[in-house]
RNA sequence: GCCGGCGUAACUCAGUUGGUAGAGUAGCUGAUUCGUAAUCAGCAAGUCAGCGGUUCGACUCCGCUCGUCGGCUCCA
């Protein structure tokens, strides 16, 4: 007697040992039919596992957040059969399922997007037959007879203990696979490869070419069609575009790598920093600013030069070698040396706009995402052992603010010690200890990616979350164990001795470029009243207006209001079209009337107009909305 | 850097099997003077990314270089 229990704590008896199917059968045909695995005493399995003992049970249904990646495992299984079907030498590698989909390394001749079709046929075709996944368990000896002809099978089969293989079989195809894989091939229902490129077995330059194809898949043809609807948008805001077409930006051949801001990407670009210097000047930090060229002999020192060369810029001045910096904290060290310093000037919160060059690969550069030339919003905080926790927290604090000023959301990831790192065992937990503290502190939860902190140091990664749900590494706050003991820095103590401060590296923008980017993406080219390059379009109806509208412009200039003109001999409604296509959020359209009674009609982006509004109704609301840095909308909608 | 795709006017893109190039937008000129998302006409604009090769002839085929896109990798 086989007794299950199953979440809701009611219990099932079998006589002999069922099958998680035969388990789910005895609910309902229904649910058994939606079922894609289940979950015995917290492990997965398949639901043809007969379960030989009691067990509690949970089974997977396609609303679980286990069952898409079983489901898109098995899909990689599906797209493997329908390659091989198709090009018989091809030899597989690894398929694993990744965040969006999945994909498989497969050796193979190149392929491209316009062999996608047939693959993709192939691939509904076995779904279409609703082929079972059948997992079989062999010895490693048998395994690695069935693979002889693939190497990599071969490795990889190599790799593992020796302990029985499992092997997964869908008709006469099989791969290797741990599982546990869907009842069948048919449940796949939105199926979509979506791009190929080229990978190397293992990651390795000097190991075989594969070809990388990606597809992703769902339980239901509308989820497909809602990710590729994101996916099209997403491309539809990429920054490249609709910053080449607003004018904010460009790149030239002449500087790859290396943007160009126009006029009204400057526009952009002044805000994010006044803001920023705003906020930080209220969080007591103090500007500076280092060379951006410095001697050899400083990157020795701070190890910059054995560790991170390859990608820095270098140059030979009367003999001499300089480094133009891929980072800021060298510079800083020495201004830190200038002066000294008393635990009671600590912490010493100085920040620094630093333009960094960092020689990336060409292959790696993609718009303002990344570049080799960027300006960091860095700082450097000094202090003392026990003003750890309080720094991070007001770290942390400041981030919350400035991003939740552009609706931005966030989430945050702690960094351990990796293997390859400096320092002793103590003083890692001390710093580790001081963040993590810090982060219980602040209350919000957040993931621990074990190993994965710097060589110098622990950090927390910040990640933001666009309009769109992407997240994207942005702030950072590093602990830094290895700069104040290269470049001896010290602060006197109460005690009246020596001691060594601690010292952070941090930014909450990043890089403000890649910032820069991924709010025109935010954002979708519509940036709010505040940030706008152009917060106002003044337009005469006809030519005799166009001095009474500059007029009107100049007030609003003076008031501060980034304002335009648009004189040219145009329609109105041509005039207005190409406003509303720039999304400059305010429109002011001067006619007869205007001129007589001396005031304005407001037009917003969403083709609301107010008329009869004085000149003092306008440009009240819309400074204080403008110095309020309100998200949404402007004063008229 | 590696693999693959792409590179035609300022921008977005056409260009059949090799016979030296077009459209829309923007620009300029002129006409129109307009009340809330495109007025009309004309003009000008390209060493077809660059260099080399094949060919009687190359935007078209081949090679290299540069840039760019998607990945690999790396990271802000």
């Amino acid at each position: 007697m086989i007794n299950i229990t199953l979440p809701d704590n009611s219990i099932k008896s079998f006589d002999e040992s069922p099958s998680g199917m035969d388990v789910a059968l005895s609910i309902s045909e229904g649910f058994a039919r939606s079922c894609v695995a289940m979950d015995i005493n917290g492990t997965l399995f398949d639901l043809k596992k007969k379960i030989d003992s009691d067990a509690s049970l949970r089974f997977i249904t396609p609303k679980d957040d286990e069952a898409l990646e079983i489901l898109r495992h098995s899909a990689a299984h599906v797209m493997a059969e329908a390659v091989q079907n198709l090009y018989g030498g091809a030899l597989l590698t690894i398929g694993p399922v990744v965040e969006e989909g999945f994909y498989y390394d497969i050796d193979m001749p190149p392929v491209s997007e316009e062999d996608f079709p047939a693959i993709e046929a192939e691939m509904n075709k076995i779904v279409k037959e609703k082929k079972s996944f059948e997992r079989i368990v062999v010895s490693k000896e048998k395994a690695l007879e069935m693979f002889r002809n693939n190497p990599y099978k071969k490795e990889l089969i190599q790799e593992l203990g020796d302990e029985e293989i499992s092997l997964y079989r869908q008709g006469g195809f099989v791969d290797l696979c741990r599982g546990p894989h869907l009842p069948h091939t048919g449940m796949i229902k939105g199926l979509k490869l979506m791009k190929i490129s080229g990978a190397y077995w293992r990651a390795d330059q000097s190991r075989e070419q594969l070809q990388r194809l990606y597809g992703t898949a769902f339980f239901d043809k509308k989820e497909l069609k809602q990710y590729l609807y994101l996916m099209e948008e997403a491309k539809k805001r990429d920054h490249r575009k609709v910053g080449t077409r607003l004018g904010l930006f460009s790149f030239h051949q002449e500087a790859p790598g290396m943007p160009f801001f126009h006029p009204r990407g400057m526009d952009i670009w002044n805000v994010l920093l006044e803001y920023w210097r705003e906020e930080h000047r209220a969080a007591g930090y103090v500007e500076t600013k280092t060379p951006v060229m410095l001697n050899r002999r400083l990157w020795e020192q701070s190890g910059h030069w054995e560790n991170y060369r390859e990608n820095m810029y270098t140059s030979v001045v009367d003999d001499e070698e300089y480094a133009i910096k891929p980072m800021n904290c060298p510079g800083g060290m020495l201004l830190y040396r200038t002066g000294s310093y008393s635990y009671r000037d600590l912490p010493l919160r100085a920040g620094e706009i630093g333009l960094v060059h960092r020689h990336e690969l060409s292959g790696a550069l993609s718009g303002l995402f990344r570049v080799r030339a960027f300006h960091q919003d860095d700082a450097h905080i000094f202090m003392t052992q026990d003003q750890i926790e309080d720094e991070i927290l007001g770290v942390l604090k400041l981030v919350e603010r400035i991003y939740s000023r552009f609706g931005l959301g966030f989430h945050l990831e702690l960094s351990t010690r990796p293997e390859k790192s400096i320092g002793t065992d103590a003083q890692w937990d001390q710093a580790t200890g001081g963040l993590r503290r810090a982060l219980d502190k602040y209350g919000r939860d957040y993931i621990i990616n074990e190993g994965d902190g710097a060589f110098y140091g622990p950090k927390i990664d910040i990640h933001i979350k666009d309009a769109l749900g992407r997240t994207w590494q942005c702030g950072t706050v590093q602990l830094d164990m290895a700069l104040p003991e290269r470049f001896d820095l010290s602060y006197k103590g109460a005690d009246n001795e020596k001691h060594r401060p601690i010292m952070i590296h941090r930014v909450i923008y990043g890089s403000i470029e890649r910032f820069f980017g991924i709010l025109v993406e935010h954002f979708a080219g519509r940036f709010p009243l505040w940030l706008a390059p152009v917060q106002v379009v003044i337009l005469p109806i006809n030519d005799e207006l166009a001095g009474h509208a500059r007029k009107v412009g100049e007030k609003l200039m003076e008031k501060k209001i980034r304002c335009e003109v648009d004189s040219r001999s145009e329609s109105l409604k041509k005039k207005i079209r190409d406003a509303q296509t720039d999304y400059i959020p305010l429109i002011l359209t001067i006619g007869e009337k205007e001129r007589e009674t001396g005031t304005l009609s407001v037009r917003t982006l969403d083709g609301k107009v107010r008329m009869g509004v004085a000149m003092d109704d306008f440009t009240a609301p819309v400074m204080s909305h403008i110095k309020n840095r309100v998200l949404e909308g402007t004063p008229f909608d």
